[in-house]
DNA sequence: GGAGGTTACGTTATCGTTATCTCAATTCGA
DNA sequence: TCGAATTGAGATAACGATAACGTAACCTCC
């Protein structure tokens, strides 16, 4: 009847056969419930290795309404900063048992929407989501049906997720000051992305730096947070650029994709303009010159965040929100500091 | 009894329930099959929508076997070449209803492995597997059981596998030739990972153009495709530096990481040595002076790989083997050439 | 007006696993 | 040596969705 049985994947119940046992005693014996014989429990390991047997994840799921799959929501694979928190979590994860299943919006919030409907539909254990880009009101929606959520760099709704954030304001606002002790005093912002939470807090950091010597933005505007952003900027920039004397950027991208036009117009970094980025890329140190910036301890963020994770998951609401600070690592895009 | 009927995510019985029908007709109604009244269509979409149901992908899995998830296996997705590849697949793989799940070996066959047998327990429905690193033996007893396979940049398994390469050795041998036209004959090969494909094809690349003109490879070591290994490679290639007058790296990273040790050393670059990576990754035209390579469209490769993975799941095998072409990307790394 | 078709649904069985219950066989204490 | 406790293993019934089949009700045409 059956002409290609060596097409269907082995079940529990061909190992079971093979083993001269039933299948409940061979599902015992995989995973380790015991209440198996000595002999019995070689007889099916040995069955099972001969098959070549790998359960059905989707029957075993379908019983015990768990995936283990995580999820992990970045808005962009492509920008650097992200892999590192990736691949952090996936060292967590993966000894855990969990399978990371990892998601790029491309910066687009409607994507984002659709991207926690798929990994409702996956089934997550759980998801980790960086850098949210909807709204409050949409965000809260989205994850709400979601059994356990850690927030990246989006402290919301601190009921329904696990927060992780960048002190983003404390470490620009001590760049800043120092720029101010060397002399500059009219500051550019380069925002990146409206509708990130990370951009407000930098931008709260530079005025309140500002602010405590009497001293304000005088160029602020968002553009997207890659090279190309960077270049946009640059664009905007040159006209005015006699009023400005140091760029703030929301990240290293942005800062990277301004070098070469304002070289180009002649413009000297640092000694004409002062540079500084953020996250620290590895192309920042390779540049020249290389660029000042704040460090974030990427992987160890995603590590962080993907325990924090399985806390929640098992029921562990230990820690509800953690903050890093980044590191200022001074280069050659600013002012020399003096030992 | 049951005190949280909320914490239940709603099944087809639910909103059959909700709409007066049977879960058969949900079923139909939901899945367009046809064979429901327009009234009972409108009530049942109605009680889905007021449920907010999401059909379970596991039992919808275990009954059709198909997953609707595919894999992609990249080496290292910190390296910038692989996330360009992932974002590109992950465009083809979206709209045509599959889900991405990206997994990175962190360039260890160990892991390769066993990213495989769980890309199998999640009976994917296909995989691309990016530069494999696992020996022929190995990598094909790893992919007989699944049901669609990609490979990129390994042609290995034509019977069981599409593939895609890269002819690396065509570009670079196009680059070194160019290279001894301008009086280079002292060429050296950071050489990458020793299990790729790719690095034999690029020193295959070297070596014809060498033969050619009587030369040939006076340096040609291993090492890690990152940074690392390119600082690695510039602490052994320092001792007898003077007897190379031009580099070939197997990839950017290897490069970038040669620069700064060799500027350090007072070697001029061009001048003193011509350098040549391969990728194109973008760190590559930011850095002085910029970076001659060899530019692959990434993104590109990663849709077609994905067109090519769909066409196979779909029992299409139209295309066994594409071959796609490097672009040398003359920059400041060589000497310039005239028009 | 009845044979044959079509339409709109419901019933049943099944995918592979495992929790729970059941029962038989073995061990043990007195 | 007998009853009780322990252990090894099978039978059954779900988990949620749906293919295959069944069955009314209605339509059509000679």
């Amino acid at each position: 009847m059956d002409m290609k049985p060596a097409l269907r994947s082995p079940t529990i119940t061909d190992v079971a056969q093979a083993a001269g046992v039933s299948p409940m005693t061979v599902s015992r014996v995989l995973n380790g419930r015991g209440g198996a014989g000595e002999e019995t429990r070689r007889r099916v390991l040995e069955a099972a290795q001969a098959l070549s047997y790998r359960p059905n994840t989707f029957a075993k799921s379908l019983k015990n309404d768990r995936s283990n799959t995580v999820g992990i929501v970045v808005p962009d694979i492509v920008n650097p900063f992200f892999p590192e928190i990736i691949r952090g979590a996936e060292l967590v994860a993966r000894p855990a048992g969990y399978t990371l299943l990892s998601c790029n919006v491309v910066e687009d919030p409607e994507r984002e929407e659709e991207v926690l409907g798929m990994l409702l539909d996956k089934r997550v254990d759980g998801l980790i989501i960086c850098s949210a880009r909807l709204d409050e009101e949409r965000l809260l929606r989205a994850i709400a049906p979601h059994r356990a959520v850690v927030l990246i760099n989006r402290a919301a709704a601190k009921r329904h997720a696990g927060t992780i954030e960048v002190d983003y304001r404390a470490g620009v606002e001590a760049v800043v000051t120092q720029l101010i002790a060397q002399g500059r005093k009219r500051f550019g912002f380069a925002a990146g992305p409206a509708s990130s939470q990370g951009g407000r807090k930098r931008r709260e950091g530079i005025e309140a730096a500002l602010a405590r010597h009497g001293l304000s933005l005088v160029f602020d505007l968002p553009c997207t947070p890659d090279l190309q952003g960077g270049a946009e900027i640059a664009a905007k920039l040159l006209p005015e650029v006699a009023q400005v004397d140091a760029m703030i950027c929301y990240n290293d991208l942005i800062a990277l994709g301004l070098m070469k036009p304002l070289e180009q117009a002649g413009i000297k970094v640092p000694q004409d303009m002062a540079l500084v980025g953020c996250d620290d890329i590895p192309a920042s140190d390779l540049v020249s010159p290389a660029l000042t910036t704040l460090r974030i301890a990427k992987q160890d963020l995603g590590e962080m965040a993907m325990r924090m994770l399985l806390d929640r998951i098992a029921g562990r609401n230990a820690q509800q929100g953690i903050v890093i600070e980044p590191d200022p690592i001074w280069r050659a895009t600013t002012p020399q500091v003096l030992g």
